[in-house]
DNA sequence: CGAACCATTGATGAGGCTCAAAACTCGTGG
DNA sequence: CCACGAGTTTTGAGCCTCATCAATGGTTCG
């Protein structure tokens, strides 16, 4: 059951040459240059192959460099649940740095590019990012709040448009294009992590892109009319054409 | 807006003596021994009096001594989300240990007791306490998680279960009766943090009850057939009577 | 004793889930 | 090159759970 989740790459190229490719100083290059700084392993994951899975033994933490990975949570019974989508500048194991085992599934849901951080060596490098790993923490419990407001308290258009917003607004702090959104996730995953199923996202998608606010060619949308957008998820009636 | 939202007490009593008060070895037991060492001051509050807002300037993290407290955000529009009620061995504040403001609000639902943490002072207890934060930081991710699974999965019914069945494991590891559960919020402030109406909250306990399964009244609320909660909370359908 | 606040219960309706079917995408192999 | 099949997306129809609105009774506190 418990099958290498990954294949052992080779060694990070030079530490300068990783940064030439950036294009601009993302907020992801901070962390970045902290961890080049000790050569982390490098994995490389294919599309819908598995990082690690709750309860396996957690040796490292995963530095999300290039792709996107979901992260999901499993209930006894079989539920699933998805915490998130992490993109580059993400760190994949922290929810169980206190323990040996992992507490949440992680699967790459593209081609992605991942560092391991091992353990050990991890404590050679406190407290330069100890502070950063506390503050990812942190980050993590008021992102995990922001979500839990909005599943609790939203329909399921103003659902969609807020996760759509919130990509926009993550690609831009990684330097892609705000308006293009290229979805990872299936729909069903999409509505699993807004607590929708996912005919009902399909519907909100439809409703927007009737509406004039998105283009939507399957998992390629293009954000047409933001300022519509927020209307739809401040809860103004959009009542148009 | 922003008065001064705690009072401050006396200086704590002495070291040995908080002890013999505890009538076994809580979870909390060991957190507490630690905070000890360094005299935390003490804050006394009552009954529906927030310890702190959120956006207020962060300068301390405090450790619930006795008492239970609710913390929650709030959308720009005034929607609140409970993210949690917390009792004795929890820290305030620790979501916002890396910013300068809080990012939720701490109210106190009862006469409670808190032990301020000033950040200033956490420099010297580090790094003795430091591994403890982050494994507070990781749990409560780990928790919101599960709770994040519950609402996202669970029925009305099943879901006030799962409520009352974890604070029946709270209390069990306080020393607390774990089968006479004393409410300390609302229905709306239990039905706000379960993403249910304060009616539907009612229904599932007054349903609960029929089935000879809790005992209600009011915020009192025993357990009587524990076996027969979980039956309700894995979904099998109780055809009872 | 009155005034809030809170809890309970009922009636009604809407939003989103379930079930079902068809169109579309994409990789594989004939 | 096209056909096939699995997985995904879209759209429709009907139903069910839960939110909403409303009324009553209980409790606490001034």
């Amino acid at each position: 059951m418990f099958q290498n989740a990954i294949s052992i790459q080779a060694a990070p190229r030079g530490h300068a040459g990783g940064w030439s490719e950036d294009r601009q100083q993302h907020a992801a290059s901070v962390l970045e240059s902290l961890l080049l700084r000790w050569p982390p392993r490098v994995h490389r994951l294919e599309p819908r192959q598995a990082l690690f899975h709750a309860g396996q033994p957690r040796h490292s933490l995963y530095y999300v460099r290039s792709g996107c990975f979901k992260t999901s949570v499993l209930s006894e019974d079989g539920r699933e649940k998805i915490t998130g989508f992490r993109m580059r500048g993400d760190l994949l194991g922290l929810d169980s740095v206190d323990m040996p085992a992992h507490a949440c599934d992680a699967l790459a849901l593209d081609a992605a590019e991942v560092w391991e951080l091992p353990c050990a060596r991890l404590q050679d490098m406190l407290p330069e990012i100890q502070s950063r790993v506390t503050a990812m923490l942190a980050g993590e419990i008021r992102r995990d709040w922001r979500w839990m407001l909005a599943v609790g308290t939203l329909g399921a258009d103003q659902r969609v448009v807020a996760f759509l917003l919130d990509l926009s607004a993550r690609f831009a702090t990684l330097g892609l294009d705000p308006a293009l959104l290229q979805l990872r996730m299936t729909r069903a995953e999409l509505g699993n992590f807004l607590s929708l199923t996912l005919e009902t996202v399909t519907r909100a998608l439809s409703r927007m892109q009737a509406r004039g606010m998105i283009e939507v060619c399957g998992r390629r949308i293009r954000i047409v009319d933001e300022a519509g957008l927020r209307a739809v998820l401040a809860g103004e009636d959009a009542r148009c054409h």
